[in-house]
DNA sequence: ATAAATTAGTTTCCATCGTCAACTATATGA
DNA sequence: TCATATAGTTGACGATGGAAACTAATTTAT
């Protein structure tokens, strides 16, 4: 095994774990949980997405994403209405405080990411956002191989 | 705020997610979590490592960590040791079967990395890593300013 | 048309997990 | 020697997500 191979992936883990649940001193998106932001980006991204879409995006069971649902529509950040075409699906939306905060958030984000690479210039940057867009197409493509559903 | 800078932060979240504790179609490191495994390789990596040391690395309360030491104790993969010097201090080491899992896990992974970047060359390659590297360092760096305890 | 089967979503029960704060035990210092 | 500080453990608790049973709507077969 070529040795920068497996450097990327503990890189890669490591850099997971920094940014994810437990990273950011554990704090993650003002009153939203690291898996319930993830959910409500995916929900503004699709519209009238499903239940079931939810889980699939986040990889969870659908019982777990009618629970993530049920959290962030009582914070008012979704909307669930019932098909008119299918009564048996629920159409997710965003709500308007729901497009504010996820903006906030990004924007907050943003200003954290922007710091921590300031020292940078454009090309470098540029470059950064081609890699992290090259694994993110390649553990996509992965993905689906092995779970085609 | 330059948009590939909020890019960066969202591809960063999205491979966070990915590879975090729900990706890998939710499965992660044999019989450990991956909060587990991270510990686990803290263990490796820092001889007669302390329970609040690990708790600093993988950014747990000292409580948090003495559990996660409990479990992978229990699985036969650390050993915890009384200070000599001082006896209320744990020293943690990883035994054989640690560093046996630790490796194999290990390869497991990077066989799926290398697969998932079979068609980059070496170049490529060495860029990716790099950039991960940059990332890595100007996270901790920003961290540490944060948190400086 | 109607009964059976399928499907979307919800809910209940449960196990896991990490924090908080109280607790034990050891060390240090006045 | 007694008070204080420190390392680690533990119990209570809340949050969370999965499995599977359940409800309600739709589709299919007869």
């Amino acid at each position: 095994m070529n040795k920068n191979i497996t450097d990327i992936y503990n890189l890669i883990q490591e850099l997971a774990w920094h940014f994810g649940n437990h990273g950011f001193n554990g704090e993650c998106c003002r009153d939203l949980s690291l898996a319930e932001f993830m959910a409500l980006k995916k929900i503004q991204e699709i519209d009238n997405i499903t239940i079931q879409e939810i889980g699939y995006a986040i990889n969870y069971t659908k019982g777990g994403a009618s629970k993530i649902v049920d959290r962030i529509e009582s914070k008012g950040y979704i909307k669930r209405e019932y098909s008119a075409i299918d009564g048996r699906m629920c159409c997710v939306n965003v709500t308007t405080e729901g497009i504010d905060i996820i903006n906030s958030i990004i924007e907050e984000y943003s200003t954290y990411v922007d710091e921590m690479l300031k020292e940078f210039d454009d090309d470098a940057i540029e470059n950064i956002k081609s890699v992290l867009e090259i694994l993110m197409t390649a553990s996509k493509k992965r993905l689906n191989t092995y779970n085609p559903q």
